[in-house]
DNA sequence: GCTGTTGCAACCTTCACTGTTACGACTGCA
DNA sequence: TGCAGTCGTAACAGTGAAGGTTGCAACAGC
């Protein structure tokens, strides 16, 4: 499966601006989230607009520019990062139509569908036990 | 997410095994499923090698060659196909190592990833549930 | 104005997967 | 023995998503 990062850099994003802001601090830049997520600034700005779009953080231009958040990490639950962030479904259908004439062909796609739809359902209900602030506790939490 | 349709088109490729075997076929060839799944006969293959790797079908070469089911669609479930078709985990780490020297880069990791290995236990699961005989069963039930 | 940062477009690179072609290996049958 | 049909597999092109990079306009406080 070509599992991707954005959950996880999204997340490690979110984690380093609450802490920091828990550290009394106003903003967090771009700059200080791609050096510890070890990544490009752009990329980050990017992963952050889109979580800006859904509501989870606010951005400031300017002098004294950069992000905070929009709401508290205990509000924030992963299924809301990842929905932000994940557009499409965990598994695909096939690439070209199958072959309607066939009996499989032309029932296999409802069949696995509703499979699929049963799945993302299971895996959307654990994200959503999952808040940001349970992360941030986690991530202090690992031993060093 | 980089959705794949690998578990969609073994899936279907067992089904229609099954079903040929079923009419009192002895195999089927990748051609024939290929041109059910309108695709190349040696995605087919290539995802049916997977599969016999695993113990789930049989091919036999020669005159008269093709693949049969090794077990009954009964007794597999799809998670035995998706253990053989889907190597990776379902969500990724960072690309590249976050900076150590920081504590989210430091702690992230081991966060997620205990919150990711619980997801795909559910995931999992409820892959256990479904055999490719309730697959099959799903196909044939479908509207024409 | 100057400065630091966001916002965003454009482009390259990488990677996994699919699609395609080609050909040797195998095996039953005439 | 040769033929035919199919697998097994390598090699390579095409595709698409994501990350990485550069560049620059827009913004806002000083």
């Amino acid at each position: 499966m070509s599992a991707n990062s954005r959950l996880t850099i999204a997340a490690h994003a979110l984690a380093w601006i609450g802490l920091y802001q828990r550290q009394g601090h106003e903003v967090a830049t771009s700059e200080q989230i791609a050096t510890s997520a070890n990544t490009n600034p752009v990329v980050i700005r990017r992963l952050l607009g889109e979580l800006r779009r859904a509501g989870l953080v606010e951005s400031r231009r300017g002098v004294g520019a950069g992000w905070s958040l929009a709401r508290e990490l205990e509000s924030m639950t992963l299924l809301d990062v990842y929905e932000a962030v994940e557009p499409g479904p965990l598994f695909a259908m096939h690439r070209t139509t199958p072959d309607q004439g066939c009996v499989v062909g032309h029932g296999i796609q409802p069949a696995m569908q509703s499979i699929y739809e049963g799945i993302e359902e299971t895996v959307r209900h654990e994200l959503a036990r999952v808040t940001l602030a349970n992360v941030l506790r986690d991530v202090l939490a690992a031993p060093r």
